[in-house]
RNA sequence: GCCGCCUUAGCUCAGUCGGCCAGAGCGAUUCACUCGUAAUGAAUAGGUCAAGGGUUCGAUUCCCUUAGGCGGCUCCA
């Protein structure tokens, strides 16, 4: 989630720092602000390293002073305040052991090993006692230790941190932040009158100058977290919090939580009667309910005649097939704990219990490529054919581990729109590049228009392929994504088994990220399926193959788009896209009429005539997002007219029949993603 | 899969420190009302308190197991 205060806008002020006087000074003595929201925290020097306030350099330097309500300010405060939390753990729990505590997107957290779990209860004290403690003005005191061994006997008690001190050489990640940076430290916290310490961690900072420096933050929950992050090792006690540089920061950080909640897809889902997951069923597997249908349905539809104008070719393959197939693709030899279990089909034994006929292991299909492939290989193909473009809505079954099912995102069964595209090595580049064009396209058309490329290169732990092949399709998915003109970000190791991917990751209106469509090149399937075209010197040739998602699966799209649009979709995809609301019984006649002109435009349409007032029906209808409200009473029946309410509550009235009609028409038919309004709808 | 929390009417939630007929709001149904921009009134129906086992004179309440959900961790072709 990105912040809801944007960060300071003006440059970091810069400031020199005269040798053997500190940065707090030279910040001083520049007259920059040492409380408030822009509070300067800690400075970069040259090398982009972050400094502590109490940091004296050697020889004068030129420094950027870090303000508290900027990216790296924030990060600062929340790592500082994740001290102030173990802090207040080792007081109440003195036999909690430290893990790592490190700022994160948005706040911080960190793990203790303790007796039992922390229950709401003990956050609450937790808070209360980190009150206290930033309220005493605790200095953070930063701490060179002089050698490994004298660091492992300061820690003696720590044993987490001991293994930290060993391993001190190979980790430098953002994650660990106790050790790296070639020195071990300390930060202490002291107490300002006596001096004394209260409390010491290894860490390798900075910190905000004094506890008091951290202005607003709130314990968040609790969670436990292996150890390192290796499910190998034991669990420790995780607990979350954020921090902001002012109360306001921080409250609109917690109702952007709220608003996040309130637009949760699986709270939407059932709101709306859009999709469920009976019990009976099973975990992640989904049922769409008819409102969520025509959602999906308009969705689909409109892909489908955008993959038609692009030259894809629609096929459809089965459900589940015999084992065979991915032994072929090496999905059972790389993907058979994601897979469900097979069954074990067509045995016969004799009397005696002997097998007469073995059987075969049949299974349900974790991905469309192999079957596309049997398409391709089911004929002798020629370079005219080619770029060749299958295209399916196809539905797949991976078994998820039971903890990691969440709402429509990750699921055991889904749908994707799964394209495999085989060219020759020259239509490779201009595919992808025009593919590429042709998804950021089509996602716009749904409403998302923010994103950016990553780039996922080789895991060198786990690969198949040659360098040159890697080397290859990396170097033309780059050449593609560059000349796209989005950013791209690098994902070193990110990519699967068997080849690099693209993948596009779109943000949506509250600002969170999502991957949604991906591209690989693929040179292994071809090879494993020994797929071959003609070329037109009548040479065989080994064709390339794309796979290509768009939405990657239809489900977790649906649930984005859900969360988008909170539930308000636009009018083209609305279940229902206007409902006709009577003033009095009277009037229902009128709407009828209006309805009936409105569906042989192909819109679906509702009139209200339950018993409900009128009131208590705008406010029902409301509720259920509806984008158009056509209330008529007496006054529009005379008039042969109809009057407009929409979704934020704002009103067109008496506008003749036809024209709302061709209206409404005309909105839907463009295809608009916005509310309309009394401002936007134009009767035009 | 691991850790923690949770599961009471269709939905959201009270409640029972182990004891008579388990409550509310919304929703549903019926009746009355016919109303100009976010809740008209009344009545009725609806629950083996997730499932199974145990402890107990007695369990929705305590314990165990299972299933499902939620928040993380690990994983995500």
């Amino acid at each position: 989630m990105s912040q809801p205060q944007p960060a300071a806008l003006a440059p970091a002020p810069s400031v020199v720092v005269r040798a053997g006087t500190t940065a707090g000074a030279a910040v001083r003595e520049a007259g920059l602000p040492g409380k408030g929201p822009d509070a300067i925290v800690v400075v970069r020097d040259p090398d982009g390293r972050l400094r502590d306030l109490s940091w004296s350099p050697d020889s004068d330097v030129t420094v950027e002073a870090v303000a508290a309500d900027t990216e790296d300010g924030r990060s600062v405060i929340r790592h500082s305040c994740a001290h102030v939390l173990a802090q207040a753990v080792q007081q109440q729990f003195p036999e909690a052991k430290l893990g790592i505590g490190p700022p994160v997107r948005d706040g911080f957290y960190y793990d203790f090993d303790v007796e039992r779990p922390f229950t709401p209860e003990d956050l609450q004290a937790l808070e209360k006692r980190m009150k206290q403690i930033i309220k005493g003005a605790q200095r953070f005191s930063r701490r060179v230790v002089e050698s490994v061994d004298a660091a492992k006997q300061e820690l003696a008690a720590e044993p987490y941190k001991l293994e930290l001190v060993d391993i001190k050489s190979d980790v430098d990640t953002s994650e660990v932040m106790e050790v790296g940076g070639g020195e071990l430290t300390v930060y202490d916290n002291l107490d300002p009158r006596s001096g004394d310490q209260v409390w010491g961690d290894l860490c390798r900072g900075p910190h905000v100058p004094t506890t008091k420096h951290i202005p607003a933050f709130k314990l968040t929950r609790v969670a436990a977290a292996y150890w390192r992050g290796n499910e190998k090792n034991p669990q420790l006690q995780r607990i979350y919090g954020t921090a902001w540089e002012s109360q306001e920061a921080l409250d609109a950080h917690l109702e952007k939580i709220a608003e996040a909640e309130r637009r949760d897809h699986r709270r939407l889902g059932a709101e709306l009667d859009l999709f469920s997951f009976p019990d009976e069923i099973g975990s992640g597997l989904a049922v769409f309910h008819p409102k969520g249908g025509i959602i999906r349905q308009e969705l689909e539809d409109y892909s489908r005649r955008r993959h038609v104008e692009a030259g894809y070719e629609f096929v459809y393959s089965p459900h589940i097939t015999k084992g065979a197939l991915f032994e072929t693709s090496k999905h059972l030899e790389w993907y058979k704990d994601g897979m469900f279990p097979g069954m074990h089909l067509d045995a016969e034994l004799n009397v005696d219990g002997t097998v007469r006929k073995p059987g075969q292991d049949y299974y349900l299909k974790p991905m469309n490529c192999p079957f596309h492939n049997l398409i391709y290989r089911s004929r002798g193909r020629s370079y005219r054919e080619l770029p060749l473009r299958l295209f399916e809505f196809g539905s797949v079954y991976r078994y998820e581990k039971s903890g990691v099912v969440h709402g429509l995102t990750r699921v055991r069964g889904m749908t994707q729109d799964d394209a495999h595209i085989y060219v020759t090595r020259e239509q490779l580049l201009p595919e992808i590049r025009s593919l590429l064009a042709f998804v950021l396209d089509l996602l716009r058309d749904y409403g998302l228009d923010d994103f950016y490329l990553e780039l996922s290169t080789r895991n060198d732990e786990k690969y198949v392929g040659t360098d040159e092949q890697w080397a290859e399709a990396t170097a033309i998915l780059r050449e593609a994504a560059e000349s796209s003109g989005l950013e791209l970000v690098l994902d070193p190791g990110g990519a699967a088994f068997y080849a690099p991917k693209i993948s596009v990751q779109a943000k949506d209106a509250l600002g969170r990220t999502w991957q949604m469509s991906t591209i690989q090149i693929d040179f292994q399937l071809p090879d494993l399926f020994n797929l071959e075209y003609t070329a037109s010197d009548g040479s065989r040739q080994q064709p390339y193959m794309i796979h290509r998602a768009l939405f990657g699966s239809i489900e977790r799209f649906f649930g984005v788009l859900t969360e988008h649009y909170a539930g308000a979709f636009p009018a083209w995809l609305s279940p229902v896209q206007a409902v006709g609301i009577p003033i009095a019984e009277d009037h229902v006649e009128h709407l009828q009429q209006i309805a009936k002109s409105l569906r042989a435009k192909g819109i679906r349409v509702d009139v209200d005539t339950s018993d409900d007032r009128m009131q208590k029906k705008i406010r029902n209808h409301t509720l259920q997002k509806v984008p158009f409200l056509l209330v008529a009473g007496a006054k529009d029946v005379e008039a042969g007219s109809v009057s407009f309410r929409f979704r934020d509550g704002s009103q067109v009235n008496g506008i003749p029949v036809d024209r709302a009609v061709d209206a409404i028409h005309h909105w839907i038919q463009r295809r608009e993603n916005t509310s309309p309004t009394a401002e936007t709808f134009t009767l035009d």
